[in-house]
DNA sequence: GGGATATGACCTTGGAGTAAGTTACCTCAA
DNA sequence: TTGAGGTAACTTACTCCAAGGTCATATCCC
């Protein structure tokens, strides 16, 4: 008895691991993890269960290609703005910017580096730990040149600072990805304006115990 | 044969929910209702997994009486901050302040409010939009009467920034939980010392196109 | 006896992972 | 040119297990 699709349909192994790659990224990004499923992500990139299996081994591998994939990508990106001289927060539009523009493409890359369902042990969370050094140092790099500026030189007010940075970037994004059709300038003029809006509430507050004269 | 453990300990059901309850809002908030498993939370209150589901019926049902506890405990705080008439940045820090004391004896229930893992349908997401709304909508009034203090009145600006503020409170939170020691009061006043310094380092970025003359 | 409190042992299901076989292409000897 | 053997691509049809959920029964108190 033959059976009806079985056999090989010609396609050369690199390319079918790019399709699964895609279909992946896209599934463990937009429903995590956890809720993923390997056979929906076959199903996706058009071919059956085994298949991934055979090429990227288990579940956690093709997060793990997944996730390399996503966090390789935004990190350049990144780094490339690091690069620029600028400081402050001219440098953090110019990295909010250079993101909007790299996830136009592919949104759910953004998810994926902070999937709080990924399994938190073995490659994975060695992974995430290199990529997550990566992207902090950045951040905090950014956060230290700013607190360096205004003559606050608390280690802990840095760090707390550094973690509200990455996090707003994140509510960005997300509030983006929840407003189609706004382009990534408008998005890095309307960041622009919050900045300013944040800054300009503030004034009042900082009267009490004002850090210039 | 007698069954070695089984029959009434004299506790009543109250209490039982009630230790049940705890162990649920514990589980739930840290490890999330995906990861998070019935047996183990049983475990934890001290009884048996059929007992569980006797009380509370299925794990939503737990999911959604550990919610609504957490989501209430937390919306109550918020709503008396905002019963004050402070305004702006000055309003955001008594809030963050309520929260860091409200949330000391029970972090967890913070998580809670914001599990990407719980169910997305069902009387789960009912809730849910029913404590996001009640929140939201104070978040958008604090940030509402922000942007008229600056004179933006862009509502695509303002949603963006209450966005914004909601995830920079997860953030400061998260901080917080993972800088054990630190106390509400400290948090406080860091968190003004880092609007003063945002405040500062975003002068001169407002000055190439600023919004008023 | 009856109702509330309680449990061990079971059933069920969804999804990870596997065994074993099928098809197509490529290579190289005759 | 051909065809036999090797290998890569590919699938069906399973197994296995963790975890949600249920059943039948046990104990206690009124």
């Amino acid at each position: 008895m033959s059976r009806a699709n079985a056999g090989t349909k010609g396609v050369p192994r690199a390319d079918r691991e790019l399709q699964i790659l895609r279909a992946a990224c896209q599934a463990f990004g937009t429903v995590g993890f956890a809720k993923a499923s390997v056979a929906a992500i076959a199903a996706d990139a058009g071919i059956s269960k085994p298949l991934v299996y055979q090429y990227f081994g288990s579940k956690e591998g093709l997060f793990l290609a997944s996730f390399n994939y996503g966090a390789e990508t935004l990190a350049a990106e990144m780094e490339r703005v690091a690069a620029d001289d600028s400081v402050g927060v001219e440098r953090g539009l110019r990295t909010l910017d250079g993101l909007f523009r790299t996830l136009e493409p592919q949104p759910w890359l953004w998810r994926l580096l902070f999937d709080p369902t990924a399994p938190d042990d073995g490659e994975v969370a060695a992974a995430r730990a290199v990529y997550t050094d990566r992207i902090t140092r950045l951040a905090v790099e950014g956060v230290g040149e700013l607190m360096r500026l205004v003559g606050d030189d608390d280690p802990l007010d840095a760090s707390a600072l550094t973690a509200v940075w990455m996090s707003a970037v994140d509510a960005l994004i997300t509030w983006w990805l929840d407003h189609p059709g706004v382009t990534p300038t408008q998005m890095t003029e309307r960041c622009h304006r919050l900045i300013i809006a944040i800054s300009g509430a503030a004034l009042p507050a900082a009267e009490p115990s004002s850090l210039r004269a």
